[in-house]
DNA sequence: CATAAGTCGACTGTTTACAGTCGGTAGTGG
DNA sequence: CCACTACCGACTGTAAACAGTCGACTTATG
């Protein structure tokens, strides 16, 4: 945990409080803060080279996005998820995916949609080769994508309120297993499905992808 | 906006800072806080009587409920709703719960389930003749109900963190339009329809219900 | 030896005061 | 009228402090 690189590095714009934020992320996602462990204000901040206040801000919004639990008397430890949970999150993550590929079928300029998921997917595919990290960003950011294009803000924010515990997913059910479901094909099927523009077939290739996927983590 | 309760007054056990959240909260929703309204940081700790830190602490949390929107430099404000987005967050919510409504179909032990509903849909019968604020009340905690019966804390928590923007949903539609979608049968429906177990029931009836609700809120 | 009481230290919750920054605004002089 | 300056309001971030609480450890006592 000692590598918790300090915030200052990154691009001057983000405030210190979104530094820290991201920092906290990759920590906890990449497993540096493993399940269970307990957090420590003063050691954080003095880890991070933040103040304590600002430090929490953050503390609070990693708390609203479930990478953190709180204990007793406002104790933080690091989120640890079990099997259920990990279906749980998958449920809800099919559930608003499939939306977005439902709403995606009926957008009326959709010539800017395939463009972009194309792209997309091309980006995985650059990223086949890579590391397993890169594999997963670009997993992540195909799924990211099919948010955003609907345009609905409200489904790409709670989409962006799960990413964490994705990710959490993903790690926690060791990285051997996640990989498996990553396959750049399987994701050219969702973009030739959402293609069709057929939103009854776009919304069942998403929900089998969400369920192999689920099926994956937890076998 | 004088009228922002001091925060002591509810259960001692609570932190300022969730103290705080609701009094905002609260503020928010009922209208009491209008929508574009510019929030000042020292006003608002002034008013609730709490220190700033602890302040900024609920508002993060504010702004990630979707309640609050950040500006320039950090400006908040009160976050307005043109009509459509109060159609996505319909569309995420409709998601949302008719995920609810068909793992409640799934559940094995459904006495329980069913149980709470009908005493959830009692609650709004009871609350058919008061004040339309505890029409709302009881109609949000008759939602709520269902996903909390599902046992999956995911969903759970994602519904909470739209929950904000429903309220708001509601109020910026003017309340006469809300009204008409909070009809007690319309949620026995609901319930009837899981009752039965048959998923796809449930899901077309919450659909449906979600559908001409947001019809309303728009109309 | 077991237990009850007292003490200490580690944390969190919260407040206060202060430095720095940025943009808008009011004067002020040309 | 324009440009420059000075100032002010508001936000970000920091540092230092104090209270409350709880667990662990110590110690006295029967």
């Amino acid at each position: 945990m000692a590598g918790l690189t300090a915030p200052l590095l990154g691009l001057e714009r983000k405030s210190l409080r979104e530094q820290a934020l991201s920092a906290l992320r990759t920590a906890i996602t990449s497993g540096e803060l493993e399940p269970g462990r307990h957090l420590v204000e003063t050691e954080l901040s003095e880890m991070l080279q933040i103040s304590r206040g600002t430090l929490r801000e953050a503390l609070r919004q990693l708390e609203q996005e479930g990478l953190l639990s709180a204990g007793p008397r406002g104790r933080l430890s690091v989120r640890h998820l079990d099997e259920k949970e990990i279906r749980d999150i998958y449920a809800v993550r099919a559930a608003l995916e499939s939306l977005a590929a439902r709403t995606l079928c009926e957008l009326p300029d959709r010539q800017q949609v395939t463009e972009s998921l194309h792209k997309a997917v091309d980006a995985m595919d650059a990223a086949a080769n890579g590391t397993l990290e890169e594999r997963i960003e670009s997993d992540l950011e195909f799924h990211r994508t099919l948010c955003r294009l609907t345009g609905n803000e409200t489904l790409l924010h709670s989409w962006e309120s799960l990413e964490g515990s994705i990710r959490m997913s993903i790690m926690f059910a060791g990285l051997e297993k996640g990989v498996s479901n990553m396959s750049v094909d399987r994701h050219k099927d969702i973009v030739a499905a959402i293609d069709t523009g057929d939103a009854t077939l776009a919304r069942k290739t998403i929900l089998e992808h969400m369920d192999t996927a689920a099926a994956n983590l937890v076998a």
